[in-house]
DNA sequence: AATAGTATTGCAAATGTTTTCATAAAATTA
DNA sequence: TAATTTTATGAAAACATTTGCAATACTATT
């Protein structure tokens, strides 16, 4: 066996080069305390000089963490969804850790054979993004024992650990700050409830506080359209192009929100004296629109933040039993709504 | 030793169980067609059974593909590197791989520390966001002779493979097109370009043209702001406060202009009559916005897509030689622009 | 100076796979 | 039916590390 093949350096060649056991080597990585100053010091200049770098699979396969977590969203391209990933993997890499990050698009299916792939890199832990998830994948994840937990959504009876904001309140809270302004004829603009928990319960917020000063919401008072910009206005044109417009439009998110604020200034109506337009969410730069979005705040950055520090615990084992963590979500009232005049007649 | 503790399966129990040796289980993996029908169908069963969950850590260390890529992002938290990695990582899923994601917050120290962090988990590749990176870092990645791949910039004579867009051509052609259109007091507001050869590239570009027909930008005439639409907001209201304010605002982003754009509108300017505004990158939304922004588009989606094919190819070794693709920016031409209307007198 | 600790290091086994090589069984050919 | 080829499987080595245990070398104590 002639000279070791140039980029083949292992911890034996280092071994090898500093004059020591493979084992000394391994021990400066993972126990420094027990070796020889001296030594150690002769052997980090051995690694630097032959340019080593340890390999994480195998100490993986000592049962050792890999210090790496999975992350699983439907789609990163979502500014609600970037905001928060952002936060919790700054978190997380702060901690050690680094992040296997897949994406599933909204497809249960998909989500659960990316699950699947997480869980042959032997992620040491598993965010999913909202609470809804196909029954395969909880009991796979239960099953392998790792430690789960579901950001953004909050709800107190989980099946795994959560932290995340209250949706229904959301909802709850936008309508009643629509309703405390004296609306009364309130349109529902709202992404398909189907698959999103979330835009769910913000929608079933919003009715029970609507029904119970005795609003429903007819079905011609209800859109439904995808989580764009784009198409959010396209709708909200044909809303406000009608003769009898709501006196304010209750948005699922801030995206929808914009789409409409967007809608109104090329329809020439100006908001908020002719329209009030809520939102849900806050996401970055709703604050900044022109006029500025009344919203219901979700806290992304917290919640991200937060998420990373629980699952280092879990992690960790500290905690071991179902933790829920809930975020209050928080008025925003802005410029894009205000008191609807009663000017008497109509 | 008694019975197996629940969680730990392992490809030996699962042979155990099927009453067939540990290779022919990973034959049933790694090539089924050399095993028998029916005992890949007895395996199968078992496997799944067990639960059992194959461990690419150990796979890893056979010199296999850990079918794993680095991507190294300065943050996620901006709309443009949202929708690059969404395609990105979209593209490299579909081909089997994971994606190891880590960000820096534009540190390029951190920036090397996260590379080699990517390195101990023996990732098949890197991909990089831009071309600015640390002499260390490079020198690294070219001594572990890994597949590099340095996404959204393009430059002819990069150190390692990229693939993204021009630059300096997209700075160039924002100031053309406001030059064509009769402006000739023309306002800068860019990002900080230390550390950012995106936008580096961009003003270069703007200042070329603009320098083509005599035009300098002096001191007073040039802005910079952080990549925030609040901050690019501010600086702009302070620049539409002054009497003589210039009749075109080029900006370094889209972000930055749609800041400029909500300026102006507070500001009580009209938009494309008082003042023109011209952005760079062509981000999700820009079409949206009221009014709606020209700018020059960078193919976010298709770089990302593309890079994520070449990177497969890098890492399947049918290219070895540095390779590099380049995105021509398109003018999009919208409403925030419009001819400089030459009254006479002034 | 002998003894008991303590600090430092190496050896070898173990980790969960893949793969090479050898072998046995089955199928094909003469 | 014997010889040959093909197909299917198992045994064992290899991969890069970590760690329990044992051995050695120091230090401190009496």
């Amino acid at each position: 066996m002639a000279r070791k093949q140039s980029g083949k350096v292992d911890i034996v060649a280092v071994a090898k080069a500093a004059k020591v056991s493979a084992s000394t080597v391994s021990r400066t990585f993972n126990h420094p305390d027990l070796v020889n100053p001296a030594t150690r010091k002769k052997i980090d200049r051995t690694i630097r000089r032959l340019g080593y770098i340890r390999n994480r699979a195998a100490q993986a396969m000592h049962g050792k963490r890999s210090s790496t977590v999975g992350l699983v969203v439907p789609t990163i391209d979502h500014a609600i969804f970037a905001e928060l990933v952002q936060s919790f993997s700054e978190t997380l890499e702060a901690a050690g850790f680094t992040i296997l990050m897949t994406s599933h698009g909204y497809d249960l299916e998909r989500e659960y054979a990316v699950v699947r792939k997480l869980l042959e890199h032997r992620v040491d832990g598993v965010a999913l993004i909202g609470l809804e998830h196909s029954d395969e994948t909880y009991r796979l994840l239960e099953q392998q024992e790792l430690p789960t937990l579901a950001v953004w959504n909050f709800d107190k009876a989980s099946r795994v650990s959560c932290v995340g904001a209250e949706n229904m309140l959301a909802g709850r809270m936008a309508a009643e700050h629509l309703l405390e302004l004296g609306h009364r004829d309130i349109g529902a603009v709202f992404p398909n409830t189907q698959g999103n928990d979330r835009s769910f319960d913000r929608l079933r917020g919003a009715k029970a506080a609507l029904s119970e000063v005795g609003i429903t919401v007819p079905e011609n008072r209800q859109w439904t359209t995808p989580y764009s910009v784009a198409q959010a206005k396209a709708v909200c044109l044909e809303i406000l192009a009608k003769t009898d417009r709501p006196s304010a439009l209750l948005c699922g998110n801030d995206v929808i929100a914009q789409g409409c604020l967007y809608a109104a200034a090329q329809r020439g109506l100006r908001v908020p004296q002719d329209l009030s337009v809520m939102g849900i969410g806050d996401f970055k730069g709703s604050k900044d629109i022109e006029p500025a979005l009344s919203t219901v705040r979700l806290p992304a950055q917290t919640i991200g933040e937060r998420a990373a520090k629980l699952i280092v615990r879990l992690i960790a084992g500290e905690k071991t039993e179902i933790t829920r963590e809930a975020f209050p979500p928080k008025l925003m009232e802005r410029v894009s709504t205000r008191r609807l005049q009663t000017t008497g007649v109509r």
